[in-house]
RNA sequence: GGCCCCGUAGCUCAGUCGGAUAGAGCGCAGGAUUCCUAAUCCUGAGGCCACGCGUUCGAAUCGCGUCGGGGUCACCA
C-alpha cells in the first residue's frame, strides 16, 4: 500500500472531474510528497500549482476547490490550503493501521512495485577486462550495477545482468603471451617478463595448469600455433578469477557476454556494418585533430565512420583501424545492435569516470541501431579515493601497484564495503577511508541499520521472556489490535514505514539506489528513537509485562520495521544479522 | 582548447525533472541508563547553498557567464 501513489490518483481524479480540459501529462507532474515541516501534516501536493497556469486560474482559489472535494473524505481528517497553493492532508489514523496491516500481509513484496510493467531492461556492470583479478577501481560499479539491477527487478522490470568481456583486443593477445612465459616457467625455464607485459602472479597457477595438461606439446608448436590454445585456457581461468572476486561481494550476472563473437567472417560487426552502410549512417572521410593539442602520432587520413553527430555526438567516429581491424567501438555498436535485437528497449551501462568521454557516442549507437526505439542511460560511477586515517591507502599488494577488490572485501567486509559505496551518489567522487569503514562505531551508517535491525529480534527476544505464555507466530501478531497503536510515538514511525513504497519507486525511476541506503539510514533512526522514548516512558516500551494486547500491537509494529529494513537491506545486497557481536 | 562530473555547516555528504523557515552524520558544548543491547537517544551552537546576471508568483535546483577541483579528448579497451 502506498499512500502517496494513492493520493496522487486521488487528486488527479479529482481535477479531472473539476476541470475536464486538462492534459494527462500535466496530471503526471503532480506530486504527493510529505511535507518538509511534519507540523503542516501528513501529506502535501503541488497540484493547485502545477495546473493553476494552464488553466489560467489563482492557484490558491484551484486549491480551493481541490480540497473541498476531500473535505467529506472519512480518510482525511484535516485538509487545508497554504502558502502559495499547497494543500496539506493530515490523515486519519485507520488508514496508518492499514499501511502497518499492508506490511505484515505483502512481507517482502511491500514496496514492490510495477513501474517497469514487465518491460525488459539490460543492464551492463563491470565488464572489466580479463586480464586479472579485479581491483578497487571496479568495486564501486559492481556495487552499484548490482544494487540497481535488484532495485528495478523489485520495481517491476525484467532485469537482464550483464557482462560483457572484452576477450577480443590486443590486450588478450598480451595476456597470453604473458601466460606462456608463465608456462615456460613451470616446464623449468629461468623467465623475464617484458615489460608491457602482464607481471602478476595471478597467471603462475594458469602456466602450471598448461603444463600439466599438455607437458611439453606447446613448445614444438610455433607460437601462434599455440598462442590461439594458451589464450582459451588463460580467459577462462580470468573470468574464473573475476566471478570469485564478484562473489566475495555478492556481485552477479545472468550473461557474460564475449565480445570475441561479434568478430569473424559474417559477425554481428559485419552484419552490423553492413546494415549501417545500406542506412546510410557510414561514409568516408577525414577528422579534424581535437583542438588544443594534436597528439603527436596524428595521421591525417580518410576512415570509414560512423555518422555519430547525426545522434548527438560532438564528432563522427572511426570503426576501423589503421591495420584494418575494426575499432573497440565498431564492436560495442554491433554489441548494442545485439541487444536490442533481443528485445531490450531499455538498457543502462554503468562506467567508470574515466569512460565518461564516451557516454555521448554510446547514447548515438543505441539511438542508431533502434532507429530511435531504444534508450540506454549510461551511469558514471566517479572515483574513489582509498584512505586510512586520512591518508592515501597502500597496502601488501599480490600484484603490480593495485588494491584488489579481495584486499578490500577481506580488509572492511562485503557488507560495509557495499553499503558505504551505496551511501553516496554515484556522480560524485568519494572517499573510502579504511578505519572509518571497518570501525563498528556511530560514523559507519552499516552498523547503524544492522544494529536497528538486530535490536527487533532483542525485542522478540525480551518478549518471550517476559510474556512467556504470549503467542509471537505470524496468526498472532496480525490478529493484534492495531488500534492501540495511537501515541504520536507509533504514528511517527508507521509514518516511516509508510514511506517505503515511495522511495523505492523514485529510486527505480531515478536509477539511484543511494537513495534506499539513506531512507534505511532514517528509518533506523526512528526506530532507535522509539526505543529510546520507552526508557524514559514505561507506555512506550514494545514489551508491557502487564498489557499483552499492546505488546502485541506493538510487536507488529516491530515486526514490520523489521520487514523493511529487510526488504531494503536486501536490495542493497546488504546482510540483516539477528545479532550483531 | 572541446566535452562530462562536482562546488551546500569546521569535516564527510543528502536535498537538484523549480515549491513553504535548506537537512543528516562526524566534530564541538551540554544532558539521558533502578527498566527492552548507551553499538542508542535528547538539546544547543554552527550556512551570502562558489560568484554574477537572467527566466517567474517562487531558484541550492533551470539558462548564460566567471572562478575553483576532478575526469577525458582519432587509430587503447
Amino acid at each position: 500500500m502506498n499512500v502517496f501513489a494513492l493520493f496522487q490518483t486521488r487528486v488527479a481524479d479529482a481535477l479531472k472531474a473539476l476541470y475536464p480540459s486538462l492534459a494527462e501529462d500535466i496530471l503526471s507532474r503532480i506530486v504527493v510528497e510529505p511535507p518538509r515541516d511534519a507540523s503542516h501534516g501528513d501529506l502535501s501536493t503541488n497540484a493547485a500549482m502545477v495546473v493553476a497556469k494552464p488553466l489560467g486560474k489563482n492557484p490558491r482559489e484551484v486549491a480551493a476547490a481541490i480540497a473541498a472535494e476531500f473535505k467529506a473524505d472519512t480518510g482525511v481528517a484535516a485538509v487545508e490550503v497554504a502558502g502559495p497553493g499547497f494543500i496539506n492532508f493530515r490523515l486519519n489514523t485507520p488508514i496508518w493501521h492499514a499501511v502497518l496491516k499492508s506490511v505484515a500481509t505483502q512481507g517482502a513484496d511491500f514496496g514492490r512495485a510495477d513501474i517497469g510493467k514487465g518491460e525488459a531492461v539490460n543492464i551492463e556492470y563491470v565488464s572489466a577486462n580479463p586480464t586479472g583479478p579485479m581491483h578497487v577501481g571496479h568495486t564501486r560499479g559492481a556495487v552499484f550495477g548490482d544494487a540497481l539491477a535488484s532495485l528495478m527487478a523489485y520495481s517491476g522490470y525484467d532485469v537482464t545482468r550483464e557482462y560483457y568481456i572484452n576477450d577480443a583486443g590486443s590486450q588478450i593477445d598480451t595476456l597470453a603471451k604473458s601466460t606462456l612465459l608463465r608456462y615456460r616457467e613451470a616446464l623449468g625455464e629461468t623467465i623475464e617478463i617484458p615489460s608491457g607485459f602482464y607481471p602478476g602472479d595471478y597467471l603462475i597457477p594458469v602456466g602450471q595448469a598448461l603444463a600439466a595438461e599438455f607437458g611439453s606439446e606447446l613448445l614444438e608448436k610455433s607460437e601462434a600455433a599455440a598462442l590461439p590454445i594458451v589464450k582459451e585456457r588463460v580467459l577462462v581461468a580470468m573470468m574464473d578469477l573475476i566471478r570469485a572476486d564478484l562473489a566475495r561481494l555478492n556481485v552477479h550476472h545472468d550473461v557474460f557476454f564475449s565480445e570475441r563473437q561479434l568478430h569473424g567472417q559474417g559477425g554481428d560487426i559485419d552484419t552490423t556494418l553492413e546494415w549501417l552502410r545500406d542506412e546510410d549512417m557510414i561514409y568516408q572521410g577525414r577528422l579534424e585533430p581535437p583542438k588544443g593539442k594534436t597528439p603527436e602520432d596524428w595521421e591525417d587520413r580518410e576512415q570509414t565512420l560512423f555518422r555519430a553527430t547525426n545522434y548527438g555526438d560532438d564528432v563522427d567516429r572511426p570503426l576501423v583501424k589503421s591495420n584494418q581491424q575494426y575499432t573497440y567501438f565498431a564492436a560495442d555498436i554491433a554489441y548494442h545492435r545485439n541487444k536490442y535485437l533481443r528485445g531490450f528497449k531499455h538498457m543502462v551501462n554503468v562506467l567508470g569516470a574515466d569512460h565518461s568521454g564516451y557516454v555521448k557516442r554510446l547514447q548515438a549507437a543505441v539511438k542508431a541501431v533502434s532507429h530511435g526505439e531504444a534508450e540506454i542511460d549510461v551511469r558514471i560511477c566517479q572515483l574513489v579515493r582509498l584512505l586510512k586515517n586520512g591518508e592515501p591507502f597502500k597496502m601488501s599488494k599480490r600484484s603490480g601497484d593495485l588494491v584488489l577488490l579481495s584486499d578490500v572485501v577481506e580488509e572492511v567486509g562485503a557488507d560495509a564495503t557495499r553499503f558505504m559505496l551505496l551511501y553516496r551518489r554515484n556522480d560524485a567522487a568519494m572517499d573510502f577511508d579504511f578505519a572509518v569503514v571497518k570501525e563498528q562505531s556511530r560514523d559507519n551508517p552499516v552498523f547503524y541499520v544492522q544494529y536497528a535491525h538486530a535490536r527487533t529480534y532483542s525485542v522478540f527476544r525480551q518478549a518471550a521472556e517476559k510474556l512467556p505464555g504470549l503467542d509471537l507466530g505470524f496468526g498472532a501478531l496480525t490478529g493484534a489490535d492495531l488500534s492501540l497503536l495511537s501515541s504520536d510515538a507509533d504514528l511517527e514511525l508507521i509514518k516511516a514505514l509508510a514511506q517505503w513504497p515511495r522511495i523505492v519507486a523514485s529510486a527505480a525511476e531515478a536509477h539511484e539506489p543511494h537513495r534506499i541506503a539513506f531512507y534505511l539510514y532514517e528509518l533506523a533512526s526512528a526506530f532507535h528513537g522509539f526505543w529510546a522514548k520507552g526508557n524514559q516512558d514505561v507506555a512506550l516500551r514494545f514489551v508491557n509485562a502487564d498489557d499483552s494486547m499492546l505488546t502485541k500491537a506493538r510487536l507488529s509494529l516491530v515486526a514490520a520495521v523489521r520487514q523493511v529494513l529487510v526488504n531494503g537491506l536486501s536490495l542493497l545486497g546488504v546482510s540483516a544479522p539477528e545479532e550483531l557481536s
